[in-house]
DNA sequence: CGGAATGATGCGATACGTTTGCAGCAAGGA
DNA sequence: TCCTTGCTGCAAACGTATCGCATCATTCCG
């Protein structure tokens, strides 16, 4: 339960795709169902179980966060959606999609760098040369310092230096 | 808060020099704080706040695991004491020390492999080269698989695949 | 189209890890 | 030894997530 299954993807790009999916395999589409899906839709990123069951901060029709993470868990193991947990906070939820599906979380300004998997591939052969150890970033993604906030650090690091709790 | 601070650490061998190491602060010693250090010490290990607050089970003097918090903060700002989440659960705290201090977390079987930082100098070049993202695995390391993990799932994945739900 | 079966909902309770408020205590200096 | 104030212990609250349960509504089937 802790670990994320090996699962295949199911890609949709549509409300449509999705709710046959869901049909498909025998799940009932209920509303709340469809308003997880709805909202991941809208979303078109990462967001939290508290965003969908907020309704996407109003613009959407709210619903129960316990049907929301039920659905989550649910449309996950359908292979609709995935998850993952960048740092602190809430685990962030996406619909499956063909390219971009890992991230670079930066702990600074919170952003999510979306990158392809394969483009992380050269960091796991780093990882695998050390003792065959198999990382796995796609449900507890690389957290560091965007470019931005690198800079920003680097060139504020001389004054911080002063004063440094 | 939710960012580790860039502090200098403190590395410390035995009780005799943490205690001096507090004192040296300006922070009183007093016994829940000394119980921290013991329990730290004694362990060898990252621990949780809760192992220390239930003294090692039971090992050691219990204490209130709201001031183990508190003394973990403490003696983290004071850098002595550095912490990190590998994964679902709590927190793993540890003593500063000279080599081993990062870590690859096994999510199948729970392992922390202890790594010396500059060996994952090459993992961070690697994720560097993709866009400046600095890669940081002190407070949230590196998650996967084991050497062993993969291998028995390597070897599994045949069957697995028959009845993969 | 109506009725039965059961999957899903909504709500409250519960869990877990962590933080906070606060009154009282005790470490360390004078 | 007393005083100051940092620190404690306890309880309560927090954020995230899960669960129990009575009720509801989707889907199937005739």
């Amino acid at each position: 339960m802790t670990v994320s299954p090996d699962r295949q993807p199911v890609v949709v790009t549509d409300l449509k795709e999705a709710i046959d999916a869901v049909r498909a395999s025998g799940l009932r589409l209920t509303s709340a169902r469809r308003l997880v899906l709805e909202a991941l839709l809208a979303a078109r990123k990462p967001i939290s179980a508290e965003d969908i069951a907020d309704g996407l901060g109003g613009t959407m029709t709210e619903s129960d966060i316990a049907s929301v993470y039920r659905n989550l868990e649910t449309l996950g193991e359908l292979g609709l959606v995935r998850h993952f947990h960048a740092g602190h906070g809430p685990g962030r939820y996406v619909l499956e999609d063909f390219g971009e599906h890992e991230y670079l979380a930066c702990e600074s300004c919170g952003a999510l760098e979306a990158v392809e998997p394969s483009s992380l591939d050269g960091v796991r052969d780093k990882v695998r040369e050390l003792s065959g150890f198999e990382a796995r970033f796609s449900h507890f993604p690389i957290v560091g310092l965007c470019a931005d906030c690198a800079k920003k650090r680097k060139s504020a690091s001389g004054r911080a230096a002063a004063h440094r709790h």
